[in-house]
DNA sequence: AAAATTACTTTCAATATGCAAGTAATAATA
DNA sequence: TATTATTACTTGCATATTGAAAGTAATTTT
């Protein structure tokens, strides 16, 4: 899966790099739902096949969104990790699922309305904030454990 | 070409409508660069075919963020605006440029950079005002052509 | 009335997606 | 240590989507 854009518009071309149905899914689960290994992703609600699964991670890795790495003590799981390219995707899966929410509801209203909802209603930069912090401790707790404890 | 959902995930549902090479490109092309008929979306720099054109948008006119109307005077010459719905768009395109244009520069070096872009990083809220008012203005101008004047 | 324009549709090839089954390496269990 | 289970894949094949090119039908313009 190589990338070429079909031209040089900003816009046209985050879409030719996240305008699939599946990237940016795979980015929300790790960003959102904490997933990191590939057993997870497949796991989630959203059932991805493994070859796609396969596809989308590998070239996640080759723009530079995520990175694969291991745990010091396993060698058998991978861990798909973030990078900060990745983490900075924060606004768009936020403006993605304010719009999903106050606009699909009328075609499609099992849409899930808990209290993070409300929170992402009520202030989205807050929200934002949260997860990228949230995300970035997880970072931090997986390096240390690569690195051994200071 | 008949939506449905993968699951109950608001993220998820956004990228169920929104989330292929297509969708959002045609409304940027309506929203940034005043397109509104058939042969105008063919003629972009992004050169999509015909016939997934007349597919995309019929399923755009099918969720509810475009509408397709004429000019008074001419039978032939569809027109295609957004609606409310597809306006409320606004906020996800612009955080995909700002993304695009923060991270993509170094696989993709020929992304425009103009001072629009400027202007889109130094306040990106008043940049989408602009924007919004813009077509609304521009909604008002076809409307009182098609209503006659008051 | 003839030519051009607009908005499509159709056909067919190429690519992407999806399901099911298989495999290789590693880790856990007996 | 041998067996089983788990993880992360790959492969094969069917179906769906995309893309290029050509064709068509309804206007409009000349």
């Amino acid at each position: 899966m190589q990338q070429d854009f079909r031209c040089n518009c900003p816009f046209t071309s985050a879409l030719d790099v996240l305008g699939d149905k599946w990237i940016l899914v795979i980015i929300k689960q790790m960003l959102i739902e904490g997933k990191e290994t590939f057993k997870e992703f497949t796991e989630s609600e959203e059932a991805i096949a493994t070859n796609i699964l396969s596809a989308k991670l590998k070239f996640l890795e080759e723009v530079g969104l995520i990175i694969k790495t291991q745990r010091p003590n396993n060698k058998k799981t991978n861990l798909y990790l973030l990078t900060e390219k990745g983490l900075s995707l924060t606004p768009i899966l936020i403006e993605l699922a304010v719009w999903g929410d106050k606009n699909l509801r009328d075609i499609h209203p099992t849409i899930v309305n808990g209290e993070s909802m409300e929170f992402l209603r009520n202030d989205k930069t807050a929200f934002a904030n949260e997860i990228e912090k949230k995300y970035k401790e997880k970072l931090d707790a997986v390096m240390s454990q690569k690195n051994g404890p200071n």
